[in-house]
RNA sequence: AGAGAGGUGUCCGAGUGGUUGAAGGAGCACGCCUGGAAAGCGUGUAUACCCCUAAAGGGUAUCGAGGGUUCGAAUCCCUUCCUCUCUGCCA
């Protein structure tokens, strides 16, 4: 969430921002939000001041009792009853303040970077860079994923509905060796990359949730376990970057790197339809994910630097990709710049999200508590990133759909020492 | 899951109602000492919010978390979470 005192010393820049990403009534919230604060502050300091006479009077009956004044003691004694009191009250009220407030926060969005293209939807993101050649492929060999795995035998949807319902496939033979390549095959290069191997709990609770800005909102979009009150994750970036929740980094351990693996799940209420076949919407799959936690001033070079990774995977496994700036409105809640990247899948001729990657500077870092310690040994809010590197199943139906051809299907020359296999077929 | 023990600052560890934000030690930082280092000596060493600010200074809260008793709680009571030991179960 946002700061307060963030948006008392940049009003005017806040409101803009949020208006960018179609905030409309910015404005007014924010005003709100410093009013709440300002009444938080006053009921502060008039509690403050009390408590600290009740204090002072505790003491002065210590040193009463002490030197065996009992009398006196019980004199002063009635003097704090109407103070403490007045204390409940205010205390109530502040508490209430103090929710109000929250509250209100949690209902802002992150202000977005002014890079950040103005828009309401997908057709406003900017394209920042396309690579690659659109794969033309023969009418003969233009089969979507979704016949392919069947043709080939290799990820079986209906021996998953067997199990557990639509949207959790079952990976086969090859096709179960094609996502235990590519995984190894992520992990090893971020690691070359610089980036401590992670392996988190899939399972995490309330306040992990609330650290990187999944809940509250968005508990319908998580499994949630009521017996024990834990949530599945829907991205291996909540239980990594809560990790660090309520610490105080030193300033030499930034920046952090952290990649992990994990299976995500997705409740996706509601979108199903043509363009969510096959492997492109599941409630279940596998992704991994890159976690940065960065000083502010060095945030948006290690954005670049995770946009710089993720496209040399892509490049590795030869997939044509366009890198996107999301528009305001396209932009998730937390996040204040964020690059979608895009695999092209030529036999559904779409481009496939298959990483997003995003500075959220102290927007999670607030709810987290999670800082570090400056040269100055000042105590300051560091900034977190994250991105896929990579989401599988959207890698291997473009994997799948981009290189058929006559003999089967050929895997990239980078992952065959992972599979032990050069073609499916 | 049952029985017992316990959760205190970066760490170890004292503290069972009265200037305790918290003894003592270690660590760390700075200074002195040294040719250099160690030892030694001295000083400092939490977080959040607020007031006042040029700086300094001050207030409130925090001893796992939440609530209660009390003029006053790390210390007493309740709830809850976690850790350890034993028993049970189990990959």
């Amino acid at each position: 969430m946002l700061q307060v005192n963030f948006i008392r010393e940049n009003f005017e820049k806040a409101v803009l921002g949020l208006k960018k990403r179609n905030f409309t009534e910015a404005e007014a919230v924010l005003s709100q939000l410093v009013q709440l604060d300002d009444t938080r502050k006053n009921i502060q300091l008039e509690r403050d001041q009390l408590q600290a006479e009740s204090n002072s009077i505790s003491k002065t009956i210590g040193k009463l009792m002490q030197s065996g004044q009992k009398e006196e003691a019980e004199k002063v004694k009635s003097r704090t009853s109407e103070i403490k009191a007045q204390v409940k009250i205010l205390e109530d009220q502040y508490t209430q303040q103090e929710n109000d407030l929250t509250q209100l926060l949690y209902t802002i969005p992150n202000i977005p970077h002014e890079s950040v293209p103005a828009g309401f939807g997908a057709d406003e993101n900017e394209v920042v860079l396309t690579h690659g050649d659109i794969p033309e492929l023969s009418a003969e060999f233009k089969s979507p994923h979704w016949e392919l795995i069947k043709k080939y035998d290799i990820i079986d949807f209906e021996l998953g509905v067997k199990i557990a319902g639509a949207g959790f496939p079952v990976y086969k033979g090859k096709g179960a060796r094609l996502q235990r390549g590519l995984v190894n095959f992520f992990l090893d290069e971020a690691t070359k990359a610089g980036y401590m191997e992670v392996q988190p709990p899939i399972l995490v609770n309330e306040e992990s949730g609330y650290g990187t800005g999944q809940l509250p909102d968005k508990e319908g979009q998580m499994y949630f376990c009521t017996e024990d009150g834990l949530y599945l994750i829907p991205t291996a970036e909540v239980p990594i970057t809560n990790l660090y929740r309520n610490e105080i980094l030193q300033a030499d351990q930034l920046p952090v790197k952290n990649v992990g693996f994990t299976p995500c799940f997705r409740r996706e209420a509601g979108s199903w339809g043509a363009h969510v076949r096959g492997l492109n919407r599941l409630h279940q799959f596998d992704k991994v994910e890159i976690v940065h936690i960065s000083r502010p001033d060095k945030s948006y070079e290690a954005l670049e630097q995770m946009s710089g990774y993720v496209q040399g995977l892509l490049q590795k496994l030869e997939l044509p990709y366009r890198v996107l700036r999301l528009c305001g409105g396209d932009m998730g809640f937390t996040s204040a710049l964020t690059y979608d990247m895009e695999v092209f899948s030529a036999a559904q001729e779409r481009w496939l999200e298959v990483s997003s990657v995003s500075n959220f500077e102290t927007y999670q870092t607030t709810r987290l508590k999670l800082r570090f310690k400056d040269e100055d040994k000042k105590t300051v809010l560091a900034h977190t990133l994250n991105g896929s590197a990579l989401a599988l199943p959207r890698i291997v139906a473009s994997i799948l759909e981009n290189n058929q051809q006559e003999g089967g299907i050929k895997m990239p020359a980078v992952l065959v020492p992972y599979l032990g296999f050069e073609w499916i077929s």
